[in-house]
DNA sequence: AGGATTGTTGGCCATGTGGCCAATAAAGAA
DNA sequence: TTCTTTATTGGCCACATGGCCAACAATCCT
């Protein structure tokens, strides 16, 4: 009820973009999809839509959706979540920029990447270059992780650990909290926010609250 | 390429049961379909294609798939896990129940119940039927969960906690190894079935390798 | 300016799905 | 036995998707 609009409204776009400008243009509209209305959204008509061009345009960049899938995947987890590892490290020491991390990484908001990563898990049972995707974000998230742990080893502001499994740990806790906060289970019971912040803060030897503080607002 | 079988096999199938009876079949033939090939395959016609009955039966009981995908996923999940409940009871004491919950659990094994569990989670964010059913079985987890916690403090096996919180802490943390173990990320470096049994020591104040010893076989 | 390159369009097909319905036949009731 | 009930069938429609392609036209090059 919704599909036409290319005839009455010439979607007043610059036409014949060049190749690289037109194939970033639709990634970008392929992340903004995913993240609105799920990775589901991302499809040659979808897209399309809401570029305002034809759905052949949209297959002609990319041959296989599977390969859009993987890119809007791509680009839409690690547009902002580099920069908040940025920002943490710009800030004072390793707990504040861990605090810093955990605040916006789950946060209650409105759940735009939570909906995302789950899609992307469900996705890569089955699409091997959606896989593939996940499995470089989840494995560069992991590195930016193991820098602020051994960051806060140099500062001993942690006790001693292996920064590598430990990494992994604490990602698969935070992966859990993004299932729960996605499906709303709890909500009430537990405060899922804390969930992770006391597993951080025990794992590292941090005194209660060190990092649950940052959900106090 | 297997969508014909009816016409040439009678599928020797008793004709005419009971509604309850039939009820009960499909249900049966829905979640062993989620358990080998996901929730995605729970639709009309490939459940009576399991059956070996007419797309239109299946429609007939379930006049909804989501209603279903809702009963296959509960099926499925709830059967041998309330099981693995009443196993650990059994045992000597809570830790060597809990021992026993966790190997079961985040076994390596072939991957029926994860990729349900994931299945599941990603339907329920659209779907509102599997979105109570997975909430329903979450809690009825929980609930299983909290009494294992309970008998562990009356043993004095456990350190002092609140049994209610910790056990959402624990699910979350196990529901991060679904997550992980089903996408087969960081397979090699680190063993994510001992990440639930780490993370569990320490909020219990076990002695390391308490839990973890589960996977030694 | 004219021609060649190629970004872009609109439409087509096959497939799989949910949902619906009249016709059929099997089981139980009279 | 015959009649009534209803479990069961087979086929139908509308819809959305992935993938493909010939024709069109804007841009760049000569």
């Amino acid at each position: 009820m919704k599909s036409r609009m290319s005839a009455t409204q010439p979607t007043a776009r610059s036409r014949r973009l060049s190749p690289a400008e037109r194939r970033q243009e639709i990634i970008e509209a392929a992340a903004a999809l995913a993240l609105e209305e799920g990775l589901a959204a991302v499809t040659y008509r979808g897209v399309a839509a809401r570029l305002g061009c034809a759905p052949g345009l949209v297959h002609h960049y990319f041959d296989v959706v599977e390969a859009l899938e993987a890119e809007a995947f791509t680009h839409a987890v690690t547009t902002d979540f580099e920069r908040t590892f940025e920002e943490a490290e710009e800030l004072g020491d390793a707990v504040a920029g861990l605090r810093h991390i955990l605040r916006v990484w789950v946060s209650e908001s409105p759940e735009p990447h939570k909906t995302v990563w789950l899609d992307a898990w469900y996705l890569a049972a089955r699409k091997p270059r959606v896989h593939a995707a996940v499995d470089h974000a989840m494995r560069t998230t992991h590195g930016l992780l193991v820098a602020v742990l051994e960051r806060g080893l140099r500062e001993d502001r942690f006790a001693p650990h292996d920064p590598d499994p430990l990494a992994w740990q604490l990602l698969t806790a935070l992966d859990g909290v993004i299932v729960h906060s996605s499906l709303g289970v709890n909500r009430g019971i537990v405060d899922v926010r804390r969930t992770i912040a006391r597993f951080t803060e025990t794992a590292l030897g941090l005194e209660r609250d060190a990092l649950a503080s940052a959900f106090d607002n």
